[in-house]
DNA sequence: AGCGCTCAGCTTTTT
DNA sequence: GCTGAGCGCT
């Protein structure tokens, strides 16, 4: 445990004034790499060692759980693991699950689930199906968009207001959502805040349960509040009013996902008694990296006037690099990562690529491959995304909660156990719980279909997933979480489709179902039905982020707004483009191409020691290539702070134009031909054996199971694979 | 009901 | 270029 004396002697004299207003509330505007985390877990640490507060009695809002958790190994250190262990630190989604876990428990309300944005659009595709409305007219995504809009903006079904013909649909589609949503006791992510705030409203001495317990309340990234977790803050904050909010405004980049700026920017107006203390000494970056920044953010109207300062060397030049396409592009990062790691001058995980879309990191992972280099992604698709996990995590959703008839209807229309259950049959056992209000699988699990115009083998069927559902349930009592899960997967038939399969997609699947396993492991020291709730919600709740792996020696492959919070010595930041950053969606728009500004200033001030920035004149979209021509918030950064990248010299592999691209693949290469069973050894991957073999005009196209990395598709001519 | 083929839309970013 | 939804055939 630290002396108070130790805890400020660490921080600069901003910081300082920062952790020691202790009372009333705080509007820290900070910088990026000012030390704001620092600052926020060490005046957490401070008000516990000064005695200000009870671990318990303090909260710590979070933008994402792996910023809470960091927090709380940080707290471990500055106090004791098990002093730290007892602050409530966390994101708004989860912090309001897990109160609503309590309280509905405590009402006596049902258990529910969270449903994901795929489940949200699953729900809303059955609603248009219901109201015979077309999907292809009327996209399944914008409606929810708006939907989700409403929410944020406290709109009923009943008051949605109908400007156009589109607004009709949503209005049409909004309340049906609900009922589902309701009937499935399932919330979406945006009712895990507007039912924490209907349950604040309607139990006032709840409320005041939360408002005693919570002292001190923190909140990080606040710039990036929503309406509802403002609604939220200020619920809680009117207990002891000691809020202390850190934020960017320069730094807003989620205003899509209905993040409002106006929060940080009028804190004042709301706490007119509020400190407002500014940490604008930059500890992170080159100072030339610090004015690059400064100067791209300075063009923004709709923010607060400051300059950043920074007291580092003014370090390298930040490398621009034009680039004919994406290809010469990942080459050139791959390559300039190739050396300076050869050089001993860095290790791979000093550096991140940094893009705007999720679709670019393809042709930076093939040259990574190829060179041998590992790399970590964040983002694409995630584990709890993938369909086999989804469909085992159905399974388990619906043994906590029979009402879920998405994942019921994911269950029949993905397992073996819902074959001989059509769509028509759907359709009938929709009606049947319209007449009697009823989820379908309740209906189900108490036999209650009986009545319904079903023929004898589709009745049969039912009876037998019926019964599947009634045993599981029992057994949730007595089997530990994961031996009743094996026992899903056994009996749902999941395990036979994949255990045995020779397809390598299909043993990928199989490990990624061994995985969840094991994670449902760590909840068998509890009883199933309370243990896989937990489970659940974590699985809906848990980010890419949150399993961004910092101890391995990889390359990391990041978006632009996954990177927010992370800092690496080496930058690279491609696809400097107009289109892409500013996004073509958002050039019209002012205010949004603010956000683009920010999103670029983000990206910028990631990196500790060097910046590189390439644009493409041309590039692969949608499998075709398009122009492209290089970023306007590149005018930005004045001239003398960058060095324009030469063409890059023809090394360890060529520089395929487009026309060549296609011809690679009958490069013919002299290696031996690779069989089923085959041991090999690949750079990155290591020891594996060959799966699956396809061939292909002077090339073979091999699927490879490795050890531990999963199968993977390569080509031979490319991989430069061993044979053992 | 299930299989396989075709076609369209997709990609902005994510709790 | 890929995926997933829809359609038509068995």
């Amino acid at each position: 445990m630290r002396t108070t004396q130790e805890l400020l002697q660490a921080l600069n004299s901003e910081q300082q004034e920062a952790v020691t207003a202790v009372d009333g509330p705080v509007l820290v505007v900070a910088g990026p790499g000012s030390g704001k985390t620092r600052v926020l877990t060490h005046r957490i640490a401070y008000l516990i060692a000064e005695g200000y507060a009870h671990p318990h009695q303090i909260l710590a809002v979070t933008f994402t759980n792996k910023a809470a958790r960091e927090m709380r190994e940080r707290l471990a250190q500055l106090l004791d693991p098990r002093v730290a262990e007892h602050v409530m630190a966390g994101t708004f989604h989860g912090i309001c699950a897990r109160i609503l876990r309590v309280e509905y428990a405590a009402l006596g309300y049902p258990s529910f689930v969270i449903y994901d944005d795929e489940d949200q659009l699953a729900l809303v595709r059955h609603v248009l199906e219901e109201l015979n409305l077309d999907p292809k007219r009327f996209s399944p995504r914008a409606i929810l968009a708006r939907i989700s809009a409403a929410k944020n903006q406290q709109i009923s079904p009943a008051s949605y207001p109908v400007e156009s013909y589109f607004d009709e649909v949503v209005a049409r589609v909004y309340p049906h959502y609900e009922q589902r949503l309701e009937r499935a006791n399932a919330l979406d992510f945006d009712d895990l805040l507007t039912k924490t705030l209907a349950l604040f409203d309607e139990f006032p001495e709840v409320l005041q349960r939360y408002q005693d317990r919570w002292r001190y309340i923190h909140v990080d990234e606040y710039q990036d509040t929503n309406h509802l977790q403002y609604l939220l803050v200020r619920a809680l904050a009117r207990g002891h009013r000691n809020l202390f909010v850190v934020g960017d405004p320069d730094q807003s980049i989620y205003g899509w996902r209905h993040a409002d700026i106006h929060n940080i920017l009028n804190f004042k107006r709301d706490y007119p008694d509020a400190r407002e203390i500014h940490l604008s000494m930059n500890y992170r970056s080159t100072a030339t990296i610090v004015r690059a920044a400064d100067h791209v953010i300075r063009a923004n109207r709709l923010r607060i006037q400051r300059t950043l300062r920074t007291l580092n060397d003014t370090g390298l030049p930040i490398t621009l690099w034009a680039c004919a396409d994406d290809l010469e592009e990942a080459m050139r990062v791959v390559e300039e990562i190739r050396i300076l790691v050869a050089r001993g001058l860095r290790q791979y995980r000093d550096f991140a690529i940094l893009y705007r879309t999720n679709a670019q990191s393809q042709p930076l992972e093939q040259a990574l491959v190829q060179a041998g280099i590992p790399y970590q992604l964040i983002g694409g698709l995630r584990f709890y995304e993938r369909r086999e996990i989804k469909d085992a995590l159905a399974l388990l959703r619906i043994l906590i909660n029979p009402a879920d008839d998405v994942s019921l209807r994911r269950v029949i229309e993905n397992t073996p156990l819902g074959n001989g259950i059509g769509k028509q049959t759907w359709r009938s056992l929709e009606r049947v719980a319209a007449q009697h209000a009823m989820p379908i699988g309740l209906l189900l699990r108490d036999h209650h279909l009986a009545c319904c115009e079903l023929t004898g083998r589709t009745r049969q069927r039912l009876a037998i997933l019926a019964d599947h559902l009634q045993r599981w349930q029992t057994l949730s009592c007595e089997l530990s979480a994961s031996a009743l899960f094996a026992r899903m997967l056994d009996e749902a038939g999941l395990s036979a489709l994949y255990r045995e399969a020779r397809d390598p997609e299909d043993i990928d699947r199989w490990e990624n179902l061994t995985q969840l396993a094991s994670l449902l492991q760590q909840y068998d020291h509890l009883p199933a039905d309370q243990g896989i709730p937990l489970f659940l919600d974590e699985a809906a709740l848990v980010t890419d982020a949150d399993l961004l792996n910092d101890e391995r020696n990889h390359v990391t492959l990041i978006t632009f707004h996954a990177a927010k919070g992370l800092e690496f010595p080496v930058v690279f930041l491609v696809g400097i483009e107009e289109g892409l950053v500013p996004h073509s969606r958002s050039i019209e728009n002012e205010a949004e191409l603010e956000e683009e500004r920010r999103l670029f200033y983000v990206g910028l001030t990631r990196a500790k020691e060097q910046v590189y920035i390439s644009f493409a004149n041309r590039r692969l979209r949608w499998g075709t290539s398009s122009w492209s021509v290089r970023s306007r918030f590149l005018d930005d950064i004045p001239d003398e702070l960058l060095e324009y990248g030469g063409k890059p010299k023809r090394r360890s592999f060529p520089e395929h134009s487009l026309e060549q691209r296609s011809r690679l693949h009958h490069t013919p290469t002299p290696t031996v031909r690779l069989r089923k069973g085959m041991r090999v050894f690949h750079k990155t991957f290591g020891d594996g054996i060959v799966v699956d073999v396809h061939d292909l005009p002077g090339d073979q196209e091999v699927a490879v199971a490795f050890k531990r990395h999963g199968t993977k598709r390569l080509l031979v001519s490319l991989a430069n694979l061993t044979v053992e």
